[in-house]
DNA sequence: AGATATTTATGCGAAACGGTACAAAATCAA
DNA sequence: TTGATTTTGTACCGTTTCGCATAAATATCT
């Protein structure tokens, strides 16, 4: 027992312990970026969503950028478990992909704001400016689409087109849709583009 | 002759001429609004792209808001005449669509700032704040669709998926390849997607 | 030429922005 | 209790923001 009594719960550190809770301040504080996207989403508002004064945001998460980057990667995590609890599910993938899609629209078009897909809907426009949004997005997408494969691969589908390929569909569908949404396509318009496109994607 | 001579050309306006083309001004801002994106586009910024000094922009456009919008119908003019211009002609339609991809994969992935599609990846984050903003972009989004449709109309494929239905789903890998161009996709990669996509569509 | 109409140019001014310095408060170690 | 350590709250700094007020410049119409 040399090296301290770490118990079970890991020692708690030194000073004032915090007064918030990582995941809660994200999930407010992309609640803000949702309705006004990185660029316009201000401190002062990010701030009193998190309940948080603007140093000890600054000493949780670094800057506006460094948050935002966590905000989405703890959304994509989210994102990808319940994926995979629908993917992994026993229905023929037809019907696993719908409710997929069903969703993700429901999300999309929650109202008051109809947000969109926060990923594509969010960072894409940042990504020029601000290459580690772009790049983090773009991780998040890849882990949707091997989300999908993992589902195209547990089906009897034909192997032609590969589950990857499928994947990449899917995922083309699904980006579209989150887009549209946020342009302000209604969702009974998106649900009839998703359930459309499904057996295209599992011809 | 009572009514004046308007001769060929109409008769020019009363005061101190424009120093500017409208079209050219558009295209300037558009500029800027592709790397910077609507929100964190500055006024003085697009002044100075634009050659005209604020009060002078304001005049003829209106705030910014309204010059974002008309560069936008001024781009989506454009771009549906450029498809019209591929998607009329005798090529199979295959070949057709592939034109239309590589065409706008070389603008989307244009150095330096890999600036994607303007459309989807600058209106989008605007449109919860900016109604107008998402409203345009939809109106665009449908034109384009509405060229695919032409397109799939002037060829000789099986009747179902309808000519619509194919239209909606070239449009939504358009859109899926202008967001992820601007989220840093390399071109190569883009191309390969697009190319596994029209069998796909075209079945 | 003089009056009228429109566009340019300079510059301001109030507000909002992101980020930080500094001291008070809360907890642990000894 | 005393000192060390971390978080919290207030207040502030310099910069940038959008939109406009005002006056000079350039054209047509009478």
């Amino acid at each position: 027992m040399r090296n301290g009594t770490k118990s079970k719960k890991e020692a708690r550190p030194r000073g004032r312990p915090r007064g918030f809770i990582t995941s809660e301040v994200l999930e407010r504080v992309r609640d803000v970026f949702l309705a006004k996207g990185f660029a316009a989403a201000s401190l002062d508002e990010l701030c009193a969503a998190a309940g948080l004064n603007r140093p000890s945001l600054y000493a949780a998460f670094g800057d506006k950028e460094q948050l935002y980057i966590s905000m989405l990667r703890h959304v994509g995590e989210k994102s990808v478990e319940a994926m995979d609890a629908v993917l992994s599910g026993p229905e023929p993938i037809e019907q696993r992909l719908g409710r997929i899609y069903k969703g993700a629209i429901d999300i999309y078009t929650k109202p008051p704001n109809r947000p969109g897909c926060i990923i594509v809907g969010t960072a894409t426009v940042e990504a020029t400016s601000h290459p580690a949004i772009g790049a983090t997005a773009n991780e998040i997408l890849a882990g949707f689409e091997k989300a999908f494969e993992r589902g195209f691969i547990k089906s009897d589908l034909k192997p032609l087109p590969s589950p990857a390929e499928r994947a990449s569909m899917a995922g083309a569908i699904m980006t579209a849709t989150g887009i549209r949404a946020r342009l302000g396509v209604p969702a009974t318009e998106l649900r009839a583009f998703t359930r459309s496109m499904i057996p295209v994607i599992c011809r």
